[in-house]
DNA sequence: ACCTGAACACCGTTCAAGT
DNA sequence: ACCTGAACACCGTTCAAGT
C-alpha cells in the first residue's frame, strides 16, 4: 500500500453555510429569469446560480423541477384580476377574468408556455377555478357541463396566449408555420391557399372571438354529458 | 520543441463509413422509439445510437431537434383516415376525422404531448387542415370563421389526446392534479369541491362532447369575427 | 435541517477530420 | 455528400460530507 491510497478526508466546502433559502425566494428569482430570458433561460441551475448557491441546495425546497414550475405559475396566477361581484353580467365578468388571465400569461415573458406543459393545482390557481365555475353556474349552466367547460376554456385562452408570445418573441411575421402556410400550393389544398390570411390573422382577438364561440357552445350543450365513448372504437393504430 | 509538440495525425476511425442514412429510417426509428419508451425515451442521441451512428450524423438531415419532430408528427399523421366524400352529414364526417386524429395521437405513445409542442407543416398536416376546412365550409359555415375554428378544433383534440395519454402512462387514478383538486377544501372552495368527480371524470369521452360544444358555438358565431383586440387592453403586467 | 461540492448520467449542437 | 469521433456547453438529480 501506497501513501496515496491513505485518502486524507479534507473538507470540500471553499465558504461557510449561508442562511435558509426559502420557497419565495427562489420562486421570485425563478420568475424573473423566466420573465427576463424566456423559458429557455429557465433551468434550475441558474436560478441556484442566480441565488449564489449549487444546484443541489434547491432541492431542500422541492422534489423536482415539475413542483417548481407549479409554485412558479401559481405565483403569477395571484396576478389575475377577479371580478367585482355583481359588476355586470356573468358573462362580462367571465370574459373579464379570462382576459386577465390572458393578460398574466402574456405578459409574463415564457409563462403562457409553461401552462400549457404545467397543470397548476396551488391556490391561486384554485381560486381562478372556484370564480369560473361560480359565474357559469350563476349563468344557469348545468353543473355537469360548467366542469368540463372550465377546461375548454382555460385551454383556449392558455393556448392564445401562448401562441401569440411565441410569435411575438420571434418576430412578428415570420417562424416556419407562417411560411409553411403562404407556400401552400392552390392545386393540392386550395382552401388553405384561399383562406391563408385568415388563417393566420387575429393575434390576441382571437381570444374574445373563442370565448363567444365557446359560451355559445356551452350554452347549446345538451345538459348532460352525451355518452361519446363508443365514437373513439372503430380505428386502428398509427402506422404498423 | 520536444517531440510530443509534434502532432501526428492519426485516423480517429474505428470503423469505415456507412451507407448513408436518410430522413426515412430516421423519422421510422424515432417514432419506434417514442412509441416504445414515451418522450422522455426520445433524443437525438438515443435515436442515432439506435441507428448504430453517432449523434453528429443526423444533422445532414434535420435542421435541429424540432425539425425532426415535425417530420414525426407528420409522419405520424399519415394514418389519420380521412372520410369517404358525400357518406353521411358534414357534421358526422367531421366528428370522424377529428376522431381519427385523437386515436393516431392517442395510441402513438408520446405522440399528443409531441403533438401540443410542435406544430406540424408537412404534407399530411395540410391534408388534415384542408378536410376540416372542406367540411366546415360545406356545412355552410362563414369563410373567416372555418379558418379561425380548425384551430379551436384541432386544439381541443389534441389536448384531450395529451390529458388522456398521460393519465394512461402514468397510472389511471394518481397524479398531482387529481390529488389536489380530491383534497380541495370545501370551505374555500365550495364549488370545486361539490363537482370534484365531474372535474375529473370523462376519459376520451371529452373529445365528443368538446366537439359538439365547439361546433354548436361555431354555427352560432358571429359571421364576421368581432374586433375584441381592445378587450385585451387595460390590464397590468404580473407581480412586479 | 439545510447548505455544499462533486459526481452521475444524460442532453443538443458544432467541428475538424476522414471517405 | 455524408459519416465519424471528440469536444463544448449545457442539463436534472443524487450523494456523501459538512455545519
Amino acid at each position: 500500500m501506497t501513501k496515496q491510497e491513505i485518502h486524507q478526508i479534507v473538507s470540500r466546502r471553499s465558504r461557510p453555510a449561508k442562511a435558509p433559502l426559502g420557497r419565495d425566494i427562489i420562486v421570485t428569482t425563478a420568475l424573473d429569469l423566466l420573465s427576463r430570458d424566456g423559458l429557455s433561460g429557465l433551468s434550475l441551475r441558474k436560478a441556484a446560480a442566480a441565488l449564489d448557491t449549487g444546484p443541489a441546495s434547491l432541492y431542500v425546497y422541492f422534489a423536482n423541477l415539475g413542483e417548481l414550475h407549479t409554485l412558479m405559475l401559481d405565483r403569477a396566477l395571484s396576478a389575475v384580476a377577479l371580478p367585482a361581484a355583481r359588476e355586470g353580467g356573468w358573462r362580462e365578468r367571465l370574459t373579464f377574468v379570462l382576459a386577465s388571465y390572458l393578460h398574466v400569461l402574456y405578459n409574463g415573458h415564457g409563462l403562457a408556455q409553461l401552462a400549457l406543459s404545467t397543470i397548476p393545482t396551488g391556490p391561486n390557481a384554485l381560486r381562478l377555478l372556484e370564480t369560473l365555475l361560480e359565474l357559469l353556474l350563476e349563468g344557469g349552466i348545468d353543473q355537469a357541463v360548467a366542469a368540463w367547460a372550465v377546461d375548454l376554456l382555460v385551454l383556449h385562452v392558455t393556448s392564445v396566449a401562448a401562441e401569440q408570445s411565441v410569435r411575438r418573441d420571434q418576430g412578428y411575421s415570420f417562424g416556419p408555420v407562417i411560411g409553411a402556410i403562404n407556400a401552400v400550393s392552390e392545386a393540392d389544398y386550395p382552401r388553405i391557399h384561399g383562406l391563408r390570411e385568415e388563417l393566420l390573422s387575429g393575434g390576441l382577438a382571437r381570444f374574445g372571438w373563442g370565448v363567444d364561440v365557446l359560451i355559445n357552445g356551452i350554452l347549446h350543450a345538451p345538459t348532460l354529458p352525451i355518452a361519446t365513448e363508443d365514437i373513439a372504437k372503430p380505428f386502428v393504430k398509427p402506422t404498423e
